[in-house]
Order: C-alpha cells, then structure tokens, then sequence
DNA sequence: TTAGTATATGCAAATATAGCATACCCCTTT
DNA sequence: AAAGGGGTATGCTATATTTGCATATACTAA
C-alpha cells in the first residue's frame, strides 16, 4: 500500500476530500516528526514508540571495491513496536 | 510525547475537537495495522516505510540462567524511515 | 518527467534478542 | 483526582541479526 492508496481509504473513512485527507495525515506525520527533531520520543499507546537513536561512528566498507571505510557517527529514527502489535502479528 | 500530547496538538493543527482528533488519528493507525496484517508493506512518501519482518525460530539464551532455549519462529512490524528523514536528522 | 525507493554486493561493528525482576511512567477506571 | 494495573526501560550474557558504506540499475510513485 502506498501513500495514495492510504490516503484513499482514509477519505472514505474519515469522509473527507482526498485533499483533507492528505493534508490531515500530512499534519500528522509533520507533528511526530517535529518532536522528534526536538530530541523528543513519541509514544503511542496501541501503536509504538518513535524515537530518535544515535549511532555511533564506525569502521564501513565500499562493497564496491572493499576498501575500508570511516563512518561518522549519526542518528536515525527508530520505532518500537508496541507489545500489543507483537502479539497481533503472533498468534 | 506521549498519545494525550499529540493528540492536544493535532486537535489545534486540524482545528478538531480532542475526540475528532484522536478518533482521526486511531483511524490512521488502525489503517495501516489493517494493511499489515494483511501483510501488506505501507509505504509512505518523506516518512517510511512500513513492513511485517518474518524471523526465523532459533535458539536464544535465558540472560539470568545462561540457559539455552528453543525460540519460535515470530513476525514483528519494522519501520523504515525515509532517505529524506535521514537527511533531516543528520545535518 | 522527476523524485523516491529497492536491490545487490562484502564485511566489521553496532544492535537486537531471549526471560525476568525492578522501577517507573502512563492510562484507564473508579 | 487518586489509584491500580498495564506497558515500557533497564540490566544481565551470548548469539543472531542488522546496519551502512558507494554506486548503478530497476522500478514505482508523485
């Protein structure tokens, strides 16, 4: 499912324009992201957790031609599934 | 941030009375579990992916008893956030 | 058309994971 | 508003898994 599919099925579900749709679920995604710029972990209750994870500076590799490679440190977000979801996807 | 705080502030955003907010919101969500659980990938533009990781059983290790244990093979849900997330988070 | 994402490659190092107790935070229910 | 219950973080070891480097190609989406 891709983001126009999403977005057309919550058009329907939430009876808006695809326009609204869009621009709701947009305000959405700006919202978590902007916290989590902030240094801010985003927990939902039911979903999981956001959150922003540091990772460490490291030796890399070109696969193209092996040669060893630094890596900077740097941060990526990361979510955590929440308990629920692990035993809706385990049963 | 927890679901309250997002939740306060979506309703701002999107100029939603708290229950519209969440109740667009949990849709949201409800959506995309949807669409996992009929192990479907949600892809979603300049935020990430979505996807139901398959992992194999093996054998685990009880950390307090050092004991070796048969672990079943499990399903949880990865997220994978966008190049231009990254790019976000590591200026 | 252009932008974005997946894939594929080798390999070192970072991270996840397993069970479980404790502490703590959240959240729902009186 | 207060409280009880549920969810989550932490810490422990050893192994499994993931990550991410460069770059081009293939494909899908806006």
């Amino acid at each position: 499912m891709n983001k126009k599919q999403l977005i057309t099925q919550l058009s329907g579900s939430l009876n808006l324009s695809k326009a609204d749709a869009e621009r709701t679920f947009d305000t959405i995604t700006n919202t978590i992201l902007d916290a989590l710029k902030g240094d801010d972990t985003v927990k939902i209750a039911g979903f999981g957790t956001y959150k922003v994870a540091k990772r460490k500076a490291r030796v890399g590799r070109n696969p193209r031609t092996g040669e060893q490679i630094q890596i900077g440190a740097s941060q990526k977000v990361k979510f955590l599934p929440a308990k629920s979801l692990k035993e809706m996807f385990n049963k």
